[in-house]
DNA sequence: AGCACGCCGACT
DNA sequence: GTCGGCGTGCTC
């Protein structure tokens, strides 16, 4: 008897048995993928991880639909990564399996519908709908399931198909299909007998009367010419030339054949010259230090200004670790950034990078998946977001994770919620690699390791091209206001400061923390303001499409002209957010031009590469946008950059509130003052000596870490103890409140830690789904996989009450 | 995740 | 009376 293990790609924590025959137990090995079916009548694509001989007790194993690759499409190595996150975030290995590998590598089964050959059936026999199937059958020869429900009109579809079976007329079938295609381009040669001169000539003859088809041929002989005998596509030719028609003529005539080769999808065919960077003094000194780090670190930071050319350094390193044929990983906090990053590394590199991000399309991650697996050089490099940490490396040798501290790093949304740094960190543990972490703010707990010496540190205090650290001014509000030297949100300072840049030709960059028009909308009469039908927050007022919206399930109305509940049409708004900035600056400034970078118009595949384009091509003076302004982003030109209010972001409940405005303001302060003249950053604020602002004006990195780890330490939070949320869910407000407190309570019993909550979250309904939230928090000194083995049997335990089992949870390990 | 089973409301 | 809603449980 033969048995294989194999996870499937669904959110299931159990692996799975199944029966195979002896070939097949001594052909398969971990990382293969087999079909096997799974259910009443649905085919997955599993994964296997391990061959063994051990005969269930429980149950008959199924045996396998069929093996689906020759060698393993997923490492050993990978196997154990996934392990390990599904382990330490606390959820299911098949969560991992399914977001770590392509889509188009999971095939799925389709349910086909056809007919039986019968000789006769009775259509008298039939009910209207189950002859609607059968006359549809008599036109096509099968059905999907789909079909069916539009002939029919109708969601449920299956009683009428049993009925079918059942009465003999037909039969259904699972169907597998293979998603991944590759690329085949068509080529075109021409035929050999024509090759010798004689040939030739023949040709020329033959072709006498072929005007069009002689032309084709001549751009033939052409393209042979400035092409070296490379081959010919036929797309190549057709810019040149004639038809498809025509060129369909000649290979009918024999005198083209047609013939296909397979392409990447993704190639970068940049022309580069391996030009020597030459890095500044500073940059060179950084460089050696990393490597003298590295020789006892396995993790790195370098921590380097915004603007000390960070870049180059992480060009010069991955240099030194293609010397010894070692595989690259690079990552970045957003996919946006990999168009930049490709550019200047091509450049380098040529042929040598690859990119893997989320936005790639299914084919493209399988090509990406499948050169690096097979070893390809052009997978030597990789680029990626997040998602890139999945690949299948072989000899890694170097993670580089740019902009370390940025949160996009950790995923929330779905499991695994995982933060790819950390996980980096430990996959470059199973390959032996180095990890080198980049950023001009880190984040409290990768700067806490560098001080315990758990990392090294390499300090880069130099811009490049030794220009200055922008000159940051603080604008108290409150005495602007009260002096009446405001016009809307500007302050005289910051107005005077955007003429003088705009006088000089220079472009400006405006922060808010906020998008739409304004938070919210207010009845001057009764005070009452237009709330989210499904969620409990307040709807934003986008003002061009004249709408509120709702920022948490994405609901928007029309603007309405008077209140809901007192009729009254004295409507007014409150707060701000880019859009009435955008606005406002308009009007200041007419003549200047302004665009808005922020969620909402920067929609679509290519909408934050466009607006970022258009900025860098002085298209406009003048950019108003969120906290994606503060990611690493380049320009030449910005010598001034307003920070519209920098209190929000201040006062945001969250341990992490100070850090993070610290780490976004210096961040966006970075973007001021590139080409040789020292920038400007003015940032309007109610509290001019709040400490964050008064380290961020002086650039006091470390009194920032200091004064934060002490709060960290005296309120138990990271890194002096590990945090778990759980999140529960339901619509039954009641039901969710009692079985938060029941979990609650079972949890600070038997765990003798602090266990916080149950709290009602700041937006305690979200899409119709009452929310609590349980926060556990784990010391040092604590064993955490104990911890989390103690917290998953209790939930399992939760989910064992049978009132409490419609509750959704969900457990976010190390969520900040 | 799907899919079946099973128990309650609005229709032919 | 049935159709069909979704709560619940299981899948090797």
């Amino acid at each position: 008897m033969y048995f294989i293990e194999v996870v499937l790609p669904l959110s299931l924590s159990q692996t799975f048995t199944y029966q195979v025959n002896e070939a097949e137990f001594y052909f398969l090995k971990p990382g293969f993928r087999v079909a096997v079916p799974f259910g009443k009548n649905k085919i997955y694509t599993a994964l296997v991880l391990d061959v063994h001989q051990n005969k269930p007790e429980k149950y008959d194993a199924k045996e396998i639909h069929q093996i689906l690759d020759e060698t393993p499409m997923v490492t050993q190595t990978q196997i154990n990564h996934w392990l390990w996150i599904a382990s330490y975030y606390m959820c299911a290995i098949g969560d991992v399996y399914r977001s770590a590998i392509p889509s188009a590598l999971l095939l799925e089964s389709e349910t086909v519908i056809t007919q039986k050959s019968t000789d006769f059936v009775l259509e008298s026999s039939l009910s209207d709908d189950e002859f609607l199937v059968y006359q549809a059958l008599q036109q096509q020869s099968s059905l999907k399931i789909q079909d069916v429900v539009g002939i029919l009109n109708r969601k449920n579809v299956l009683p009428v198909i049993k009925q079918l079976m059942d009465k003999n007329i037909l039969f259904i079938e699972e169907e597998v299909q293979e998603n991944y295609k590759p690329k085949l381009v068509k080529y075109i040669r021409l035929n050999p007998d024509f090759n010798s001169s004689e040939g030739l000539n023949q040709l020329l003859q033959l072709l006498k009367n072929a005007q069009k088809q002689r032309e084709i041929v001549m751009s033939y002989f052409q393209l042979m010419a400035t092409e070296k005998g490379k081959p010919i596509a036929v797309k190549q030719l057709l810019e040149k030339s004639g038809t498809t028609a025509v060129v369909k003529a000649l290979i009918d005539k024999n005198i083209f054949e047609e013939y296909q080769i397979q392409h990447d999808r993704v190639s970068f065919e940049n022309d580069y010259k391996s030009n020597e960077l030459v890095l500044s003094d500073a940059q060179n000194k950084a460089l050696t230090s990393i490597q003298h780090q590295f020789e006892n670190h396995e993790v790195t930071l370098l921590h380097g200004v915004t603007s000390s050319g960070k870049t180059e350094i992480y060009i010069k390193l991955i240099e030194q670790f293609l010397l010894y044929d070692k595989q690259i990983l690079y990552l970045l906090p957003e996919i946006a950034l990999t168009t930049q990053l490709v550019t200047r590394l091509t450049a380098h590199f040529g042929n040598l990078v690859a990119v893997f991000h989320s936005k790639y399309s299914n084919d493209e991650r399988v090509e990406v998946w499948l050169q690096s697996l097979q070893k390809s050089e052009k997978a030597q490099i990789i680029i990626g977001a997040r998602s890139a940490l999945f690949l299948p490396f072989h000899d890694l040798g170097l993670i580089i994770i740019d902009e370390e501290h940025e949160q996009t790093f950790k995923q929330s949304d779905s499991a695994p919620r995982y933060h790819a740094r950390d996980a980096a960190i430990v996959l470059a543990h199973f390959h032996k690699a180095k990890v080198l972490l980049g950023s001009a703010t880190p984040s409290i707990e990768t700067y806490y390791n560098t001080q315990n010496k758990k990392y090294g540190i390499v300090e880069l205090t130099e811009r490049f091209s030794k220009v200055q650290l922008p000159d940051i001014e603080l604008v108290n509000l409150k005495d602007k206001y009260f002096r009446k030297q405001m016009q809307g949100h500007f302050s005289d300072v910051l107005i005077r400061s955007i003429s003088g840049a705009l006088a000089l030709g220079e472009q400006i960059i405006l922060f808010q923390n906020r998008r739409g028009y304004a938070p919210l909308l207010e009845c001057m009469t009764c005070g009452h303001v237009p709330q989210c039908s499904q969620c409990d927050v307040s709807l934003t007022y986008h003002k061009h499409k004249n709408q509120l919206r709702c920022h948490y399930c994405g609901y928007s109305m029309a603007k309405p002209t008077n209140c809901q509940a007192c009729s009254s049409v004295d409507l007014t708004t409150k707060g701000f957010g880019t859009e009435q900035i955008q606005q406002e600056v308009q009007a200041l400034f007419p003549s200047a031009r302004v665009g808005r970078m922020d969620q909402d118009t920067t929609r679509g595949k290519f909408g934050f590469e466009k607006i970022i384009d258009s900025f860098k091509n002085l298209e406009f003076d003048i950019l108003v946008g969120t906290q994606m302004l503060a990611k690493g982003l380049d320009f030449e030109k910005v010598s001034l950059v307003g920070v519209m209010n920098a209190d929000n972001m201040l006062y945001h409940p969250d341990f992490r509130a100070f850090e993070r405005s610290f780490q976004m303001l210096t961040q966006v302060s970075g973007r001021a003052g590139r080409s040789g003249k020292r920038g400007k950053v003015i940032i309007q604020t109610y509290n001019p000596n709040h400490n964050t602002l008064q380290q961020v004006t002086n650039n006091d990195y470390f009194g920032m870490y200091k004064e934060q780890l002490y709060d960290r330490k005296i309120y138990f939070y990271p890194p002096y103890y590990k945090l778990i949320r759980i999140t529960l869910k339901h619509k039954d407000f009641e039901k969710l409140k009692e079985g938060a407190m029941w979990l609650h309570q079972v949890m600070s019993q038997h765990l003798n830690i602090p266990v916080l909550g149950p709290e009602e979250p700041g937006v305690n309904r979200i899409r119709n789904e009452y929310l609590r939230v349980i926060l556990i928090k784990i010391p040092q000194s604590e064993h955490l996989k104990m911890v989390k083995a103690k917290i998953s049997r209790m939930m399992s335990s939760f989910e064992a009450v049978p009132s409490f089992r419609s509750i959704k949870a969900i457990v976010n390990v190390d969520f900040y």
